[in-house]
DNA sequence: GTCTATAGTCGGATAGAC
DNA sequence: GTCTATCCGACTATAGAC
């Protein structure tokens, strides 16, 4: 049985996740947990206080859970497919839903921001370092900023998530045409030596 | 001087801008348009109601704004840089911000889901349109989902609109990051027709 | 159409008993 | 550490005067 602490963690994510940033409060948080309202401000203070520490016990463990199939990944292809799953697996019962309300509400609210900031963090690290290794050593690896491409990859699947709410099969065709897109990348990354030669000169050119 | 309906729909954009979807409230908005509380439910009947005209009569108003300078451009590169700008623009004084909002809030609130995703709608249809220009003609189109590309673009954007709020810098990079892997398409777009049917042939081989 | 006034609910936060 | 009780401000929504 976890102890009043993380109870009240675990509901603030699961009332961010199901009533969304404007239907947080200390009262439905601690119903939520099954606690009483008052031991909100004992044990964090406020409520945006306990909003920043939810989202940082989120992110770490969500991300943890996740870092042995990051670590599995060797290729462009196996990146998408990982990606695939994570944002059905996130959808269902996972923090992504979390981090884009409190993103909504750090908007806002100048004390939810840097927490905000650290939880998306702990994502784009993890990104950054399959990036790397799936990127850096191709052809493709001097054209492409890893660290900016892993805080947009970030976003955009707080985007789809969002956008998923609203409109599920158009969230799930926008998911399938960055797939297309990420492959066609992957082809690029899978050619010959000579033709990889030839389309590195021709960027080298271009860009 | 504008009327009290359309004070109170410039002002619920307003407030849905600076203080978020946590913080419209009718008192707020009415404060905002300088005119009583009351006339809030006499016009729209509710806050959620009001708020989600406001989604369609902003983005439509945007939208058309842009829809020339879409009409205009005739390349991915031109794409790409009115994407640069309209993100500068709308964060400033825009609809994005107010969008991604009420995206936020519809996750919870169903009754605000469908004006947001028709409003989401306006800016996916203006974007088909220049992808189909730029896109379907060339050596890639029949390897993308025009329809998809486009939903996924807009959620990107509105992921982006977010994290610019937590990471202004990181946000920026991110930025140039997507820009950095839309120019290298369009490279893909720009060879001559030898390279083109070579890269068209490994695709369609690969995929 | 616009205002005041008000009912009733829910919010953050604290004091003090146990 | 946890509870009850409470203050007080903000909220939605409506009734009724002007």
């Amino acid at each position: 049985m976890a102890d009043t602490r993380t109870k009240l963690l675990d509901a603030a994510l699961e009332t961010l996740r199901t009533q969304g940033i404007a239907g947080v409060s200390a009262r439905t948080i601690a119903t939520a947990a099954g606690v009483n309202q008052a031991l909100v401000f004992y044990h964090f203070g406020s409520v945006d206080e306990l909003l920043a520490a939810a989202c940082l016990y989120g992110s770490e463990q969500r991300v943890a859970l996740y870092r042995e199939r990051f670590a599995a990944v060797t290729s462009l292809r196996e990146l998408l497919d990982l990606g695939r799953a994570l944002h059905a697996e996130e959808r269902a019962e996972g923090n992504v839903a979390a981090l884009a309300q409190l993103l909504a509400g750090s908007q806002a609210d100048a004390k939810l921001a840097p927490a905000t900031a650290a939880g998306l963090t702990l994502w784009t690290a993890e990104l950054e370092g399959v990036l790397n290794r799936v990127l850096s050593a191709g052809p493709l690896g001097e054209f492409v900023d890893v660290p900016g491409l892993a805080k947009a990859t970030s976003a955009a699947f707080v985007g789809l998530e969002l956008y998923e709410g609203v409109d599920p099969e158009g969230a799930a065709r926008a998911f399938d045409a960055l797939e297309q897109l990420g492959a066609l990348v992957g082809v690029l990354e899978d050619m010959g030596p000579l033709a990889t030669r030839a389309v590195r000169s021709h960027l080298r050119k271009a860009l």
